[in-house]
RNA sequence: GGGGAUAUAGCUCAAUUGGGAGAGCGCCGGCUUUGCAAGCCGGAGGUUACCGGUUCGAUCCCGGUUAUCUCCA
């Protein structure tokens, strides 16, 4: 093939040669693993190629294949040159990226990898040997001698680089090891001022394009390194940059990966690319939309905290961006689309979510708006106050709370001061955002490095789908708490389905096994020592006994489980993914992509579906199946769930077909009865489902009718005829309570009659004292608003008891407040003062309240005298 | 993981120093009217997120929990 043919090799081209070149060299090619991890917390997103072989290399896991390559998604948004807000400022920088990596097992090392590589980049891809550089460890010799000896590389051509370019680690203990990179030379033209420009200088005009990384010792804790029984190779190569090499241009936005949805944004904001000042922005916009569809396709919501918080910080910066092309509304859920077209192919997630992502996308668009409002509301009121004190310069605490609390961007704070003729304090601001960062960071935890190697690879040989019960060795007990088999019927939580417990025993030893869990190839009993020691068992025969009847119920609501993910897509469509799921014995949970709430009626026709197919008996198998075949039968896989070579596939005769590995009833009709417990949302386009299933489902059922023959009793009534018994009760209750309310009015009418002719003359005012038998505070209150209604130049005391405290509620008559201005305030003060209390309020109505019982008639008595005091 | 903020009627939000939980919109009913977000009158709707503390008394003060928003890591 000629040079000029390869340079427009478009990027799905590029990527199928690199799969297909290790695939000729005997390597297993391996899809990519989704961006979400599924077992390791420390990671927030899949960020290397080697990520989905980290128990390989750590010696949890025997790898299945000694030799594989893959094409893998990553998304990277921090560390130490890769920060949010550096991407689109350059040509280079991404948040997500595809890595193109292949590995070796304890297969073959140094010299095949670079032999490989150099004949991928010079045979298959054709670049110009002249243009090329390598680069290895001080150290490693071997490596330098290889590239020389095994390679036409040009002499001079490998440079030795120190442990800042060329060493790489896992971190503090674990394996690590030289590295090699190979940097390719755009050109003379590119060349920087600095004397010493070349390979690793930061003007770039050599670009890194693959790194090869030789992972051949253990560091252990003292830093000593010791030589790895299996070494590994694992080569990193990024997608973008190969590709903007091989279509010679200078960035990788110019590439086919990031055009088409540079001209989309071109075309949606009528700007430019080139011929406008946004090339930032085009770049920003074009590079997140990419992060946004892939991270969503896998499952992920943006939200407010760790991995969703960054898809939502990317979402608004993607935003934020638009609004500098002059685009306010939602636009980027259009972008999706085109991923999806460039890329649906190869990431067949991306396909199947279309609808998902973009809705997901743009309802948080709309939120963004909102956020935006808020703050614009905020940013007014400070403005105002500023204006208004007369000062040119809002303070820097305004706007870090602005930035900090409320999340208004930085910028359009600045550019809207600008507009009102103000400016704000940005070293202020930048001192406090400092501050904040010092908080944070001093608070930091280290994450303990898991890199440890085990010894050996412990591997236990799970035989629950047959058997609840077997005679199995113990291995290894990491600790009081921990049991590892050699074989087990206990299932490990996985997929949804949680563990199994159950009992080991042996002579004078029992295990109550709580958990079941799975690290790698073994598996892990959790649980409590009963009886014996666990040193008297090791290397020992144990019997591990599953408890059946919990594991029945699991069987039961996992296989329903596979029932109610077929009737949500026969109900709402093919566009229904399960995005989660747990399977517990007394209960399922079931997570799905739905745009909206569920109405009543397709509850129940889901409902009915799942129940028709139990009452049917559908005999329930499992298969082991290659992949392919799987796929070809239609079975639903998730996306993102490894699959190895031989998957299991759990089919329901004549319903559904599914890859599962958990276990399942033989038969439909043992799960008895299907219920709906609720239907909520959890995220926008996410819905969850809560059902029962079996023994839990018939309770249920049993429950609610008790509750209502219970009703019936009480109400004199049949389950039938409740409706209209109680549809009657609560109208004449209501009647009832209207008219009990007029009575109360009525009676306190006389009841204020009989309290005027009780009261008290102090100078012509009429003072009423009364101790009044009450049930709440607000009976007291209603008697002082009749009091003020009906009287004129009154100040009356109301006294009760409530709970065992003495309540005084003082009322003023309005003539009195204007005449003489007397405060109720006042005079339940002095009042409650005599019961050891005090209180307060509005000039027409006060409450007060004393502690001494006994002062309450004495307290009562005095109020004349203290209606006379306050007169003087 | 750390900091800041919010949680009151179906929705949007009020409530002076702690002292009787409100408005607008929406909903229901009536009247007046036949239109363009109509007018008038009446009504329903609240465990002030949850738990605990201080107090005679807590929407308000203090502590905790949960949810949401937001920044930092």
């Amino acid at each position: 093939m000629t040079k000029d043919c390869e340079l427009k090799m478009r990027s799905n081209r590029i990527r199928h040669k690199f799969l297909k070149f290790f695939e000729q060299k005997d390597h297993k090619i391996y899809p990519s693993s989704s961006l979400i991890p599924k077992d390791d917390p420390t990671l927030l997103f899949a960020n290397a190629g080697m990520n989905q072989f980290k128990d390989v290399i750590l010696g949890k896991k025997v790898p299945e294949h000694k030799r594989t390559a893959s094409s893998q998604k990553c998304i990277r948004v921090s560390g130490k040159h890769n920060d949010l807000e550096e991407v689109g400022k350059d040509t280079y920088h991404h948040t997500f990226f595809e890595m193109l990596g292949n590995w070796s097992f304890g297969d073959y090392f140094k010299k095949e990898a670079i032999i490989w590589a150099w004949e991928f980049l010079t045979d298959v891809c054709g670049l110009p040997k002249e243009r090329l550089w390598a680069t290895v460890f001080k150290d490693d010799s071997e490596a330098e001698k290889l590239w020389y000896k095994n390679t036409d590389i040009k002499k001079g051509r490998v440079l030795r680089f120190d442990e800042k370019e060329n060493f790489w680690e896992m971190g503090e203990v674990g394996p690590c090891g030289p590295s090699s990179e190979i940097h390719y030379d755009k050109g003379e033209e590119y060349k920087c001022n600095r004397l010493d420009c070349g390979v690793n200088c930061p003007c770039g005009r050599f670009v890194e394009v693959w790194n090869l990384v030789f992972m051949q010792f253990d560091r252990d804790e003292k830093g000593r390194l010791t030589d790895l029984p299996a070494k590994v190779v694992d080569t990193g190569m990024g997608l973008e940059r190969l590709t903007a090499v091989m279509q010679n241009v200078d960035s990788n936005y110019d590439t086919d990966l990031f055009v088409p949805l540079i001209k989309k944004t071109e075309d949606v904001s009528g700007l430019g690319y080139k011929s406008s000042d946004h090339e930032e922005s085009f770049r920003v916009v074009a590079d997140h939309i990419r992060a946004l569809s892939f991270a969503i396709a896998d499952g992920a919501i943006p939200s407010n905290e760790g991995q969703g918080y960054v898809l939502r910080r990317i979402l608004r910066r993607a935003a934020r961006h638009g609004r500098l092309l002059g685009l306010h509304k939602p636009f980027i859920y259009q972008l999706s689309s085109v991923v999806v077209d460039m890329m649906g192919k190869v990431y067949p997630e991306l396909m199947a979510k279309k609808e998902h992502v973009a809705l997901v996308i743009k309802s948080e668009e709309e939120r963004f708006e909102e956020t935006l409002d808020l703050g614009l509301e905020l940013f007014e009121k400070v403005a105002g106050k500023v204006l208004k004190s007369k000062e040119r310069v809002i303070p820097a605490e305004d706007v870090f709370k602005l930035y900090d609390t409320y999340g208004f961007p930085l910028d359009l704070t600045q550019v809207m001061a600008q507009e009102k003729g103000l400016s704000i304090d940005l070293k202020g601001f930048e001192k406090l955002l400092e501050e904040q960062r010092e908080r944070s960071r001093t608070f930091v935890k280290t994450i303990s490095s898991d890199a440890v190697i085990s010894d050996k690879v412990e591997k236990s040989n799970f035989v629950g789908y047959e058997k609840i019960e077997e005679k199995a060795k113990v291995l290894h007990s990491p600790n009081k708490t921990m049991l590892i088999l050699d074989q087990t019927p206990f299932y490990a939580e996985s997929g949804g389905q949680i563990g199994d417990s159950g009992v080991i025993s042996a002579d004078n030893f029992e295990f109550e096994v709580e958990d079941t869990k799975k690290e790698g190839d073994a598996i892990i009993h959790i649980g409590k020592l009963t009886k014996g020691k666990i040193n008297d068992v090791l290397n020992k025969k144990v019997l591990a006994k599953v408890d059946i009847k919990r594991r029945n119920s699991i069987k039961r609501n996992h296989t329903a489980t596979h029932l109610l993910h077929k009737a949500l897509r026969e109900t709402l469509g093919d566009h229904v993914h399960q995005s989660g799921s747990l399977v517990a014995p007394d209960r399922l949970r079931f997570d799905f992509t739905h745009f909206k709430a569920l109405d009543q009626a397709q509850l129940d026709k889901v409902e009915h579906l799942v129940n028709e197919a139990i009452w049917e008996n559908r005999p329930v198998r499992d298969k082991d199946l290659s992949f392919e075949e799987a796929k070809k039968l239609g079975a639903m896989a998730l996306f993102g769930e490894k699959y190895g070579d031989v998957v299991r596939m759990i089919e329901v005769d004549g319903y559904s077909r599914e890859l599962c590995g958990g276990t399942h009833v033989k038969a439909t009709g043992e799960i008895g009865l299907f219920k709906i417990v609720s239907e909520t949302g959890i995220a926008a386009g996410m819905r969850r489902i809560e059902a029962v299933t079996g023994e839990k489902a018939y309770q249920l059922v049993k429950k609610q009718k008790e509750i209502l023959d219970e009703l019936a009793f009480i109400l004199k009534s049949s389950p039938e005829d409740i409706k209209d018994r109680v549809e009657t009760l609560v109208k004449t209750n209501k009647l009832l309570q209207k008219k009990i309310k007029e009575a109360q009015k009525e009676s306190a009418k006389t009841k204020i009659e009989e309290l005027a002719e009780a009261s008290i003359d102090v100078s012509g005012i009429k003072v009423i004292a009364h101790k009044a038998e009450v049930e709440e505070r607000d009976d007291l209150l209603k008697l002082a608003d009749t009091i003020r209604e009906k009287l004129k130049s009154t100040i009356g005391v109301l006294a009760g008891i409530i709970d065992g405290k003495i309540v005084f509620v003082a009322t003023v008559t309005d003539d009195l407040i204007k005449s003489k201005g007397i405060k109720a305030g006042d005079v339940v003060k002095q009042v409650s003062k005599i019961a050891d209390g005090t209180g307060g309020g509005k000039p027409h109505l006060a409450q007060g309240g004393g502690k001494d019982l006994k002062k309450l008639d004495e307290a009562l008595d005095s109020l004349p005298e203290i209606v006379r005091r306050i007169l003087r």
